[in-house]
DNA sequence: CGAACATAGATGATGCGTCAACTATTCCGG
DNA sequence: CCGGAATAGTTGACGCATCATCTATGTTCG
């Protein structure tokens, strides 16, 4: 009674996976080697300068990233440790916290940003056309809209 | 000098990050959900009962997978407990090890994979046209051989 | 007011992935 | 054969992700 997936459904699936890894292993690969971040540092950072002040609630952060906030906060412990970050406390409202960038972080992402730029560039967006680029940001949105179906 | 993204790159870039990492989350909830076993698990099994005798040696499982060595030592030790597989020494060659199928395990994935195809299918295949789905094989090939090319 | 409840966030346990180091065997050149 | 290099596989440390649980503060409503 399972519809399986036809041959060619099958290998499309496949070749989607192991590019998808790859793709992902890569990018992490090289941004680890040139600049010590991880894509989740990365990510972390980029959503921080993107703020006027460098500066964002945790669970604000959460929901841009679309993390778990357990997940955050035991990154954001880590990235302080490393000194990417810094926390201030919330006058407003006694349990929050702000996530502050550092000199530190900032010189880390300003660092990274342009070889991780170069990659992207390099591994995806210099080999596909114009018409392959139209068609995957068509895909990658049917497949977003039906998630947000499924979410119930 | 960084060529960075243009408008159009940049949000077909993001869309497919978050794209990828809900679809491999969704994937992943609902397997767990449905059979307790993780993708990672899934794909072990299904290169186990690949085989005609439900057994492979521990490096060309690696091989096969494009998994590390190492990744795939801890998992089988993890699997192992579990009692979805076990192992067997190789008289041809005193350092190996032979991975083997347990009935556990093949019941394991017999009852995990309907689900789990079901879940491709509603998701991506589902709501995909016949053109999606040649132009994703199409890049997700490009890509492949871009990294290909990258990786020497 | 104050008790129930909701929200912000941290924490600990556990599974997973990577790297470097390690053990045990096999292979290969002299 | 023997000693060194290569190979098969494991191990331990550590970063990362999830889940359940916990603390502290805020909010709501009798």
């Amino acid at each position: 009674m399972t519809r399986w997936l036809d041959e060619r459904e099958q290998a499309t699936w496949r070749g989607y996976l192991r590019m998808q890894a790859r793709l992902q292993a890569e990018l992490h690969r090289r941004l680890q080697a040139e600049s010590g971040l991880s894509i989740a540092d990365f990510d972390v950072l980029v959503a921080l300068t993107d703020r006027p002040d460098e500066r964002v609630r945790v669970l604000e952060l959460a929901t841009s990233l679309e993390w778990e906030k357990s997940r955050l906060s035991h990154h954001l412990a880590r990235m302080q440790r490393r000194g990417l970050i810094t926390r201030e406390e919330c006058d407003d409202d006694g349990r929050g916290n702000f996530v502050v960038l550092t000199d530190q972080g900032r010189a880390a992402i300003e660092r990274a940003a342009p070889g991780h730029v170069e990659s992207v560039r390099e591994l995806v967006f210099d080999t596909l056309t114009d018409d392959d680029v139209d068609a995957l940001a068509r895909i990658t949105g049917t497949v977003g809209a039906r998630l947000d179906e499924a979410r119930r």
